[in-house]
RNA sequence: GCUCCCUUCGUCUAGCGGUCAGGACGCGGCCCUCUCAAGGCUGAAACGCGGGUUCGAUUCCCGCAGGGAGCGCCA
């Protein structure tokens, strides 16, 4: 049987991290076993949906990668077809019209709650033969009352329920547009999916649709609920957890890769591997070994994954994406060094690539001042001299190359009978305006002997202006 | 309330009847060191509770407790 899975968001919102696992699960199953990955839009919320929304989930699920064969489908392109299908089952009587007013239906399930029943409908209407005046009907299921179904799922194992505990669901509005559950269960039939990969939270829908595809007479897909991704604390992820907007993470510079690779250790695992190269994922995920318990979302261990894809990352790579982000940023580039050698210079410093962009700041642009603690500590008279004589031997130096840098250095601290550390120091706090910064003679390189001068110059005068104090 | 799901270090997880319960993040210590990192070594840290089954349960079964999801003309 030739694998087919979907994704299928409603476009309310931005794509959020739980949808990306979502796709990400369903991508990977489609791509393991060589099979097709559908992307569809579920857009019958004529209320909610937005075409921005649209537009982000595409954006979103773009930067991340996972890439799909067909679609994007939308649901309200294929009206027509709902309403044919569900013709067809009022006149195989599978279906039913509905008259009952929403106050009516509200009534009804206020009084069960108070005997304790599970609200449902009660299916009052199943028998009506005649229209009632003035009310445009529902289509709703005529499900089977008694028995029970089993949603064989591939996370989860067997879910037995009882029919007696469910309804009969809603098909079609009044005005012509399919629930959702009608929705996805004629567009998984008509699409070919074989997979159903989707969230926790649907795990008590599914009866629902295995009835109405016995009802249709199509064949039951295989399901696999995935657990659902809690914050940090446990709750339902929410905007106070932080970011939960793909693009979020984008925007703070995390790589697609180190996101997918943090998402796809949520739920799953092989053994004790921790990074995974797309190639890996898609080679070893298994959706059977799936997780069934839902897990919390760590920003610390994402952020280290980052870390370590920045670490490693090929060096032409990483220095595209980092020219993507600092254009997305709107961060100057130019003039400066190729960005390879500042992706070199500053991978081991670096969790994300705002981070890198924060931390190489100073080689593009000039600093308003300098960190006052620092230059107090580092830029005193005491250091005139170390500045003095660093600028006479950048001065002399043959080539802006940070062997020959360092070697000047250690020139000037063995001139002055002094250490490396009171030499480096008062250097990097007048030409970066802080305390950190890679390796000194790195640093220097970077930043280009033109501007290391000036700095220089400036920090010297204000070493000069400090009291006599050592 | 009803139905369904879940339960190993703080977190993500390995485990699939006998293990010193392993790894990773985070946290502590040490080493390396011109700053910050990176790296190396190292330490603390878990089987929710109660019954069974079994020679033996983290592992199998049943309760309980705790968490979660669903019960819409939302998806």
């Amino acid at each position: 049987m030739r694998v087919k899975t979907r994704f299928a968001p409603s476009p309310t919102g931005y794509l959020h991290i739980g949808g990306v696992r979502t796709a990400l699960f369903s991508w990977l199953y489609a791509r393991h076993h060589g099979g097709t990955f559908v992307l569809r839009i579920e857009d019958t919320d004529r209320e909610r949906s937005t075409e921005a929304s649209i537009q982000a989930i595409l954006t979103g699920l773009t930067w991340v990668g996972l890439d799909c064969d067909e679609g994007p489908f939308r649901q309200t392109a294929r009206f027509a077809r709902y309403a044919a299908v569900a013709e067809e089952m009022l006149s195989r009587g599978t279906a039913y019209r509905c008259y009952c007013s929403r106050e009516e239906l509200e009534a009804m399930r206020a009084q069960q709650v108070t005997r304790g029943e599970n609200p449902r409908y009660d299916g009052r209407c199943r028998e009506r033969r005649q229209p009632v005046a003035g009310v445009s009907p529902v289509i709703r299921l005529r499900s089977p009352r008694e028995g029970t179904v089993t949603v064989h799922d591939l996370v989860r194992g067997d879910v037995s329920f009882n029919n007696a505990d469910l309804d009969d669901v809603i098909l079609m509005r009044p005005d012509g547009m399919p629930t959702f559950h009608f929705g996805v269960v004629v567009d998984d039939a008509d699409m070919g999916i074989t997979h159903v990969i989707r969230g926790d939270d649907h795990l008590t829908n599914t009866p629902r649709h295995i009835h109405i595809q016995q009802a249709l007479g199509v064949p039951v897909p295989v399901y696999a609920h995935l657990p659902m991704i809690l914050g940090a604390d446990g709750a339902r992820l929410s905007k106070r957890h932080g970011a939960v907007n793909v693009l979020e993470y984008r925007d703070r510079g995390y790589l697609p890769d180190a996101l997918l690779n943090y998402l796809v250790r949520l739920g799953w695992a092989h053994g004790d591997q921790e990074v995974f190269s797309r190639q890996e994922m898609i080679e070893l995920f298994d959706i059977a070994a799936v997780n069934s318990a839902a897990s919390r979302f760590d920003p610390d261990k994402l952020n280290w994954l980052n870390q370590q894809y920045i670490l490693t990352r090929e060096r032409r790579q990483l220095a595209d994406e980092f020219g993507a982000f600092m254009d997305l940023r709107g961060l100057r580039r130019e003039p400066g060094p190729s960005l390879g050698e500042v992706v070199d210079a500053y991978r081991e410093r670096a969790v994300t690539l705002e981070d890198m962009a924060q931390a190489s700041w100073y080689v593009f642009n000039d600093f308003e001042a300098i960190d006052g603690k620092a230059a107090q500590q580092h830029l005193k008279a005491a250091t005139v001299p170390v500045l003095a004589l660093a600028m006479e031997r950048f001065e002399a130096l043959p080539v802006w190359q940070r062997a020959a840098i360092h070697e000047a250095l250690q020139g000037v601290a063995a001139a002055l009978g002094i250490g490396f550390g009171k030499v480096g120091q008062p250097l990097r706090v007048a030409v970066t305006g802080g305390t950190v910064s890679p390796p000194i003679d790195v640093t220097l390189e970077l930043v280009g002997r033109q501007r290391t001068l000036r700095r220089l110059r400036h920090a010297l005068q204000l070493a000069q202006e400090q009291p006599l104090l050592s």
